[in-house]
DNA sequence: TCTAAACCCATTGACGCCCATCAAATCCCA
DNA sequence: TGGGATTTGATGGGCGTCAATGGGTTTAGA
């Protein structure tokens, strides 16, 4: 599966496009849908990204909660009724939906963030401000990675 | 199996059609019949849609509950007694029953909500409550969705 | 015969698709 | 190694197509 690394920032146009930066279009291909998924971060100002096969992934999670339950009601309310798919056009521009461009504060400009598995799309400066106090608390905690033994990375 | 995402939101007509959103429509081919299948939601006022191969996997999931039992009983008197099979019209278009339209007391438009693998069809403000309320709740008590072990994420 | 559902057709507005431009990074060669 | 040429990515805009919607007409059943 795709890393998505390091945060780019693109102009949103007119007609509410956005170029995705390149490399993440590249970590995004060799799916059936051609494009991207996203919805809007429950905890942050901020748009997930995601592709396909990992909200496929999530399907099926899901499916291992009993049917019905409030469990259930509440993941597939706020994961997937709130996810949209986003195609690429010719250029690999998607255009952003207005309630996820209100939840995440965006005007003139989007900036995507790798995160990994996935990654997040936000109005530059709030993300600038969060960066900053992340990278603070990093410090002040000792913030350390374990790594999962018997693990290559290349997965 | 067909994959549900997003909310739309379409008008009921004079007539009472509404048009089932075009991703929708895409996930709901390739059955028997050109439709889709309905049912009211007995926890929420809503409707629950879904396509003829989720309804066979809930037969078969119903089939494990001992025959004459009270849940048995209740479960297909809920949900196979209730359901209707509703045929697309030559533009997508479906026509809600008055009783699952009473049940979700929708009136103008309808919101149809991707859920997975199945969806829901609500009054509009409705759904918005609920899911202002399951945003909450999954934002207030940490909810995570588990990701299924022996699934590899890069598929 | 009357009502309701199925079928057909017209309109419109948003979105997908195409092409043009421009800047920046890279490559190539003297 | 310097500078010109080329490629790639980002950006802007025009136009055609399709989805959503509304209404009329035919068919079928009561």
């Amino acid at each position: 599966m795709a890393l998505f690394l390091s945060t780019f920032t693109n102009k949103v146009d007119k007609k509410g496009r956005v170029s995705v930066p390149a490399p993440f279009r590249a970590a995004l291909v060799g799916q059936n849908f051609n494009g991207l998924v996203a919805f809007r971060s429950y905890r942050l100002p901020a748009i997930e990204g995601l592709d396909m096969a990992r909200m496929e992934q999530f399907s099926e999670s899901a499916d291992a909660l009993d049917l019905f339950s409030e469990e259930h009601e509440d993941i597939t309310a706020t994961i997937f009724a709130d996810a949209v798919q986003l195609p690429f056009d010719g250029e690999g521009r998607i255009v952003l939906p207005q309630n996820l461009v209100d939840h995440a504060g965006i005007d003139e400009s989007a900036t995507f963030v790798g995160r990994g598995r996935t990654f997040q799309i936000w109005q530059p400066g709030k993300f600038e401000d969060f960066q900053g106090q992340a990278r603070e608390r990093a410090r002040d905690q000792g913030l350390t990675l374990r790594l999962r033994p018997g693990q290559d990375g290349d997965r």
